[in-house]
DNA sequence: GATGAATGAGTGTTCATTCAT
DNA sequence: GATGAATGAACACTCATTCAT
């Protein structure tokens, strides 16, 4: 069932990924395919088409996750312990931004963010726009239920997603992708993780 | 002076800092600079030439301000009071975050580092190494010194950088950089500065 | 039939022999058989290939004459008269140093034996010590049969070959192949040959 | 004395007599020689021009050589044995066809014979022409002062100087010119030399 | 004598794409 | 679904040459 079409989109996602849309050709891609050139495109009309399909296929899934989310932390989040902020957390960092196909998405868009205006926004949507309103959303849910200190959700929110961000871009996002680069960006995250919900919660 | 060299050094880093390098050709280059392209081989002997020196030149630069900064801690950083952490702050955000120069640069190896480990490693030294080692050594001094509480270091350190590194990541280092954006990244670096500072002060 | 890729490989030869390859360029070789430039890289993937598979082809053909010549010597070899040796020579002037395929690329072996290694030893090979060798095997054969003076058959066959292939390099691998041209070298080439044949023949 | 001419000369025979002319850039002899290209052109006028003084002196040096040899077969040629006709073949062996500056040009004329009429007039004459019609004048004064057979000294003149052309096109226009393969040539053609003059030697 | 700077024409090659089969 | 064959446009780069200094 991995139709030849998913696979020119795996591939070519591996490809843009690594090198950048315009840096890599239709030739590359199909070399890696096993199909000629020409045969592509009877699957997509153009180069762009794929990158294009790439990004909504990202889109739809991010948007799935995010919603899945924003579901659960008006449905699990009902015992107010660490635990719930606990899983939120580790489903955020293990299903998105470690996540394999979400990884290679985010390369891609942070080189091709330059590039095309379009593109931009959708780097920054979920790069920074969402991730930091979710969490602003978590730090609001917490302190409504007396979980940490009144606080300004936003700056908690940044607070705690910067250095995430920050880590993920020097381990996740730069380089190859192992596993020993995985636990490194797991342990950082997880020890702010953790000092930081002491610093905040009540009592 | 050899202005034409100097002109196609400028020109290449504003079409590779917005394009890539792979994307931008050596036409592109010479139709900006007004040359003709066999010209471009008099003065460089091959495309990655003008990207080496482009990079070369930056690591000049950039080793020399860091090198100002780290004597301004050892010189100048003798009354003990916010107005030296201040000054730091605003020398490393104006002169190095914010600088037009520096600025492209590191655009370029946002999408360079992709392509090339060296590259990646260049990346890495500027965009996370040096800037956490250089905040780390300023709240040693200032601990040292009893501005501050005792602490870890190095963890202020990412604390005081993470939220930097974010904001220039979104908007100084994505988009065009507007005078706007300028003053958006200024506004949220030195609120988080002044609060950071008023979080760790002693007394 | 893929003629195209034929074309190119007759053209190139064409001009490859009468130029040198490094003379003639791809365009050169695309105008004559009239497709685009880029076309030409369907069929080759570069412009030495076609080169090397001109020479392969050659080898290849040549060792089929060789191998067809050398077993007319082990069967058809044996009545001890002239007949077989006017028989032999008159196969190997008129299907190897007359024929024109062979005499285009002993042409361009004479040019492209200076750059490069491997095509020098292919000129050595084709042009002396294969000929050599066989002539030698002639009169071996032919004084194992008493119908030549028992003889050094290699010195023999220097004598025999030497005038030949000065005869070749002046009037066959020179200048344009004109009939004019060859019938002089046939002329030359078969007085050489049955004076010989007096000189060492018994009685 | 060396003058920057005399050494673009040398360079570019050294160079075109192992690429061949078109094979060979200015770029290339004016790094060799560590001049900048336009400063070739203070000398020549173009690159053809240099390749025309390099035949111009050839024929002007191997013409002396020629006529220095046809007089010694006047002057110094007046006791009837085997020395006169030895140091006349080891004078042709060693100035000419032995010689590096011939050595160079001969090889510069084998690869441009097929680019150019002239060029193949002048590969004719000096590599065929003038060598058959002086060894046939030797043969014609050797029978004349009865030290050979009187004989047909055309046909002697081929019967002695085909090997020679063949062993100087195998090993001493072919590949490097190593003292090995010049060693080569020396024995074959003085062994070729001796026996051709035992057989026909009077008595 | 030599060079810095430039150039038009040309080099081999790759690109995304088309289209008949 | 896939491919053989083609192509115009672009690619990085080299060529021999010019000319003011």
């Amino acid at each position: 069932m991995s139709s030849t079409r998913d696979r020119i989109l795996e591939i070519a996602l591996d490809l843009f990924s690594q090198y950048g849309y315009s840096a890599v050709s239709i030739r590359d891609i199909c070399g890696y395919v096993n199909i000629k050139e020409s045969s592509l495109y009877y699957h997509f009309t153009n180069k762009q088409a794929i990158l294009d399909e790439i990004i909504n296929k990202f889109e739809a899934n991010a948007s799935l996750l995010m919603s899945r989310l924003e579901k659960s932390l008006s449905i699990s989040f009902d015992y107010s312990d660490f635990n719930s902020f606990e899983n939120v957390c580790v489903y955020f960092f293990e299903e998105y931004l470690m996540d394999d196909y979400c990884n290679k998405v985010m390369r891609l868009l942070i080189i091709e963010q330059f590039n095309n205006e379009e593109t931009r926004k959708i780097y920054d949507e979920w790069m920074f726009d969402k991730p930091l309103r979710f969490f602003a959303k978590v730090f609001f849910v917490l302190s409504d239920m007396d979980v940490i200190k009144n606080n300004d959700s936003a700056a908690l929110a940044v607070r705690f997603y910067s250095p995430i961000f920050m880590y993920a871009s020097r381990w996740l996002l730069s380089g190859e992708l192992t596993e020993e680069r995985k636990r490194l960006f797991q342990e950082c995250a997880y020890k702010h993780m953790n000092k930081l919900f002491i610093d905040i919660v009540r009592i």
